[in-house]
DNA sequence: TGTACATCAGTGAACGCGCGTTCACTGATGTAC
DNA sequence: TGTACATCAGTGAACGCGCGTTCACTGATGTAC
């Protein structure tokens, strides 16, 4: 423990804060954020019940702090990959690399996405959805930039859309799977992306 | 109401049965299976708490037997796109189109699949998994008739797993979207589905 | 530096509620003779 | 066809439990002077 008279009553506050966003993280891996109590979280935490209140209104309220922290794990993909800026032959390895690091890093942000896309609450549910229609949007910009110019905006937000779900369901397969079976799912999640590049490769030609 | 004269003892218990899995369709909707009880499921059949033990033994039981009937409409999909026959050409327009009507169709049975697939039970997420593993091998080997021989089993299976992913976010947005934009929603789905298709018709030349 | 007061994170008792599950039961339907 | 008994879908009371939320509180930290 570190010695509390250091610490301020802002720190202290923020400490438990965290402690409550990460508690309301490693629980609801296991009953998703609809299977969590407020009970619940304040006993992992360590408080009482009613200390809380103090941090968050609601569960609700939690799930919408928590989907703000998921997405920026996974806006650091993006940035990621751009970061090293790859010719447009290696974006493919790099971008199978970047989401695998990734998602292994920061499992539980990008199981919580996976997970209340579809989940319980309708006020965190469309929270996610909203995030993840925003984040298609930001992808599509960023294709723009690779050599596929003579695109229309609707293309390229169909092919971010296919991008996106893809890369979801591969970053499922790896929260789920054992580490030992990582090698074959990145080749797979690499074959993906490729038949994606493929298709968008020779899409204009056989529209013209 | 029917003539109860007529109605034999098992034919009674089968309807109160079909009422139960009705019910607790129409209830999840709103909150997933996780957020259904077993209280409010009896409340909305019209009958005793307790008389659900009659029928099933817990809502994890009653959330397998949907599991069964989902996918049965799921795999009508396949089955009616495959008796159309459809050439090549045309193949891409009437899986949209059979997609969409089945979707519409058996609203309350897609929407269990896409949302229990993450949802809460293990038992019931783990068996939406297992049967979605088992449709994508069958779609493999439906997309094998198609004039892509060369294929090996592994691309064919990474492929059917694109096309699957893809048109489960597409039923989400078919249903969660008004009527109105359907035309929109059928004319992405369409140029999704083009576009892995034309990444496949160039995948084998560009491994050579 | 010392004192008096304000703030506020966390406490603890208490509440009413819906939950799953138990149990003994009822009475209509089905079956054996 | 009539009678005696078995079956079993559905009933209704009761249980203990964990839940979210209220309320008045404590006592350490922070601030004004």
């Amino acid at each position: 423990m570190t010695l509390p008279v250091t610490e301020t009553r802002g720190e202290k506050k923020e400490r438990t804060r965290r402690a409550i966003l990460d508690a309301a993280l490693r629980l609801s891996e296991e009953t998703g954020l609809v299977g969590l109590s407020l009970r619940q979280v304040a006993k992992e935490v360590g408080i009482v019940p009613t200390a809380f209140y103090r941090h968050f209104a609601s569960i609700d309220e939690l799930g919408l702090a928590l989907v703000e922290e998921s997405f920026s794990s996974l806006r650091d993909v993006i940035r990621d990959v751009r970061r090293g800026h790859p010719e447009v032959e290696e974006v493919v390895d790099r971008s199978v690399q970047v989401l695998d690091e990734h998602v292994r890093a920061q499992r539980a942000h990008f199981a919580f996405i996976a997970r209340e896309r579809s989940g319980g609450s309708a006020v965190v549910r469309s929270a996610v959805r909203h995030e993840l229609a925003l984040f298609e949007r930001e992808l599509a910009t960023d294709l723009a930039r690779l050599p596929m110019d003579q695109w229309s905006a609707e293309d390229l937000q169909v092919l971010s859309r296919l991008i996106v779900v893809a890369m979801i369901a591969v970053a499922e397969e790896i929260l789920e799977a054992p580490d030992r079976e990582g090698p074959a799912i990145r080749a797979r999640a690499r074959t993906q992306l490729l038949m994606l590049v493929v298709g968008a490769r020779n899409w204009r030609s056989r529209r013209a």
